[in-house]
DNA sequence: ACCTGAACACCGTTCAAGT
DNA sequence: ACCTGAACACCGTTCAAGT
């Protein structure tokens, strides 16, 4: 978390953008002041509400209730405020989320990377994977970029830095670590669906469609397969997927004779 | 689309589950009958709606108007009906969006797949993400599952049987497979997203964010790249990594000496 | 400056009633 | 059997007004 020393400029009052509040954090955060260390100015009513209450209520009801109970106004009765007060401290809901992430990825520990690249690769990735699984809430938001939230931003540095001591291009680390993070992008909204879908403890039911259509001179393979599907696709994969992507991209180059 | 001969039996009317009716679609299947074929009993007022109408109607707003259009009630509109006229032949909207996959991957020609494994491992993975590719609107009813839609099971079946023939066991040809799959899911998934909000002409905000925290001191690497990073970012790169990560998995068996 | 209430423009789905 | 209208229980967000 670098306090930003160069910032492009504020392009939002630009022609077509309507979106002319800054909030009230982001001009505390330009005069890296606290709300408590700011006395200059008339102070208008002092706030009830703060961005950073807004998080914590919007993480209690992640937490307790799950991501689909998160809506503006769900967050606002249990700060006992109404839906458009939380749009004092936060653009919209999707920045809400954004800021959840980067909360959550603060607060996870910057691992200690193996120095071997190979490793440091596929740890950095585990790293990734392991610190979004905990918060699957916001897969859909992660689902929009490829440049991660700035807390995360070391994993991604150690990615590629990684896969350029593995002998990779600078041009093919970044695409090494874009097919990495589509696999794990892939895993995490699959798993999450897969739980939200079971809480509901309802199998799907075009699944059991999908079975009755594996008759066995047209799906050989499937058919056989059928009676274990479920077991075998119940395990956890991830990992070993992970390993075998990572040797896979770096063999491309030669670069697989340098690791272990 | 093998016709079910053996479907488990209709759980549906055991206790919790409130859904008693089943869609006048599914009970013709059942019969096999098409509704011209149809002649005997009493005839009530005759449809106007038809499941294959509402499809139509649906692809159409998919096409026209984008998937974020297409709601129950527009669908209705567009069909100069009510939402609820579409609950008598579709369970729910989720059974719309399946229904429609299913279309989608009927039309999708059987390709001619290569016979050697590794190759038509390959090219089955391809076929899947090229199949989907092109109804992006459906990235997330497929991310609720892994055994896919029943008209791309034969996709599925080749990438499963070329695993087993370049050397895997069934289950590391399953394995290999969902490896495969969440690949294609996540590539999707973030590409669908980034046209969409590309649609919207407005970078995303917190890129700038990101890109602002990237001091050479703490991340050299991704300092060093940003100014490409987006050129090199819009680059796809998927059939390059489709091939390493088959590469990456078949290699952990051996099984890579088989192959070209 | 900070917050509220009412309103806008939507959702998916249920239910009772009509023909 | 097929369809309708009204209603339920929600969304995110805007706008004008209050203190």
């Amino acid at each position: 978390m670098t306090p930003a020393s160069s910032r492009p400029p504020d392009a939002r009052e630009e022609a077509g953008d309507r979106r002319p509040l800054r909030t009230r954090h982001e001009q505390q955060e330009d005069r890296g002041m606290s709300p408590q260390t700011r006395r200059t100015g008339r102070t208008g009513r002092p706030p009830r509400l703060s961005q950073e209450a807004i998080l914590t209520a919007a993480q209690r009801i992640l937490d307790e209730e799950g991501p689909e109970h998160l809506s503006m106004r769900r967050l606002a009765q249990e700060l006992s405020s109404t839906a458009m007060a939380l749009y004092h401290h936060v653009r919209d809901k999707d920045e809400l989320l954004l800021l959840l992430l980067e909360r959550h990825a603060q607060r996870f520990p910057r691992l200690r990377l193996p120095a071997e690249p190979r490793d440091r690769l596929i740890a950095a990735s585990q790293a990734l994977h392991d610190i979004l699984a905990e918060c699957p809430w916001i897969v859909e938001v992660l689902a929009s970029d490829d440049l991660m939230a700035v807390s995360a931003l070391w994993i991604v540095e150690n990615m590629i830095d990684a896969g350029i001591e593995c002998g990779l291009s600078p041009e093919e680390a970044v695409y090494a670590y874009r097919v990495i993070w589509y696999y794990t992008a892939g895993e995490l909204t699959i798993r999450v669906n897969r739980e939200r879908h079971h809480a509901g403890l309802e199998r799907p039911p075009h699944r059991d469609k999908a079975f009755a259509a594996l008759t066995p001179e047209e799906f050989p393979r499937l058919a056989a397969l059928a009676g274990q599907w479920d077991e075998i696709t119940t395990r956890d994969t991830h990992h070993e997927g992970l390993v075998a992507i990572v040797d896979g991209l770096l063999s491309r180059t030669g670069a697989a004779r340098k690791a272990t």
